[in-house]
DNA sequence: CGTACAATGAAAACGATTTTCAGTTTCTGT
DNA sequence: ACAGAAACTGAAAATCGTTTTCATTGTACG
C-alpha cells in the first residue's frame, strides 16, 4: 500500500502556476526544482534557501516564503505538521493520499487505499459540523533511524 | 460517535502535576483553570494569558508559556494542528480519541470508536518504517460558523 | 519553622516570518 | 521585436511569537 514519492513533473507545476496568473521567474523556477527534487522528504524554508542558493546565489530568503506560498496556493506543494513544528513543505502527491512520516529524518511516504469517506459521513450525521477536510498521518522511524 | 467534551476533573489534574515533581503554584491554578473551563475550545499562548489575567493580573505570558509546557508533558492538555497555526491547546480527552474542529471557531468535539490499528500495520508490514503513531482529525464548521 | 530549590515575572534575546521599498524582470498588446 | 504596465525580486527593517536570563518569590519537605 505505500507507494515511491510520486516522481513530479515539474513542467505541470509551471503550467498550474501560469494558470493561476503567476509568472516564471528565475527564483520561482529554482524553488519549484528544489521542492520537485526532494520530493521524498520535508524541507523547510531555510532549507530550500540554502539548496536553492547553491544553483542560483542570488535567491532571497524572502522570495522563497513568497514562492512556497504560491506552490502551496496551486497545490503542488502542501505543508507538513509535525511534533517539532509545522514550517515543512513536501511535493504534494497527486490525488487524495495519506502521509507517512519520518519523526527522525522527515523522510515520507504515501499511503492511499482507506476510505475515510463512510467514517466522515456517519460522523457528520451525528455531529453539529459540516465537515469539509480530513487528515490522517502516520508518524514513525524509517528504517535507517531507527 | 462524537461525543460532548468530557468535563474535567482540575484535581486529578493537580494529582498528575504533583506526581510529575511540580509545584502546585497559584499561576499554574490559574492556567490549568483556564484550560479546564475552556475544554470545548482551542486557545493559544495568548488568549490564556488573557483569560488568566482576568482573574489574576499579575500572571505573565512566561509562565503560561511554561505552564501549558507542563500541561501539555503530563498529558492533561494536548496541542492542536490547524491551517492557520499549530500554537493551540485544548484540554486533553481521556483515552485515545480524534479531534474534530470548526475551522472558523475553533470549538472543538471528539470521536471514537474508529480503530486504526488494524490499518496501521498493515502499512507498516509493506513499508521500511516502523510505526509508532498516527493522528486523524476532521475538519469543517460547526452549525453557528456555517 | 526554616531551608533548599522550583517557579515566577520583567526585560532582553532570539529566530522565524512579514512588510516596505526601490529597482528589475516578465508578460501583453502593438 | 518593443514599449509599457504590473508582477516579482532582494535587502533592510519591522514585527510577531517564543525562549533565555536573572534576581526575587513561593512551595514543599524535613
Amino acid at each position: 500500500m505505500p507507494a515511491e514519492p510520486s516522481s513530479v513533473n515539474l513542467e505541470e507545476w509551471f503550467d498550474r502556476l501560469e494558470d493561476s496568473g503567476y509568472r516564471l521567474t528565475k527564483p520561482l523556477r529554482v524553488v519549484a526544482e528544489v521542492m520537485a527534487k526532494n520530493s521524498y522528504c520535508t524541507l523547510s524554508p531555510t532549507e530550500v534557501y540554502d539548496l536553492g542558493r547553491e544553483h542560483y546565489p542570488k535567491l532571497g530568503l524572502v522570495t522563497v516564503y513568497r514562492t512556497l506560498e504560491k506552490l502551496e496556493e496551486v497545490g503542488v506543494i502542501q505543508r507538513v505538521h509535525q511534533a517539532g513544528g509545522c514550517n515543512s513543505y513536501i511535493a504534494a502527491p497527486s490525488g487524495h493520499q495519506h502521509l507517512l512520516i519520518c519523526r527522525n529524518c522527515g523522510r515520507v511516504e504515501y499511503f492511499q487505499g482507506i476510505d475515510l469517506t463512510d467514517l466522515v459521513s456517519r460522523v457528520e450525521a451525528k455531529s453539529y459540523y459540516s465537515i469539509q477536510d480530513h487528515w490522517l498521518q502516520l508518524i514513525g522511524l524509517y528504517k535507517s533511524c531507527q
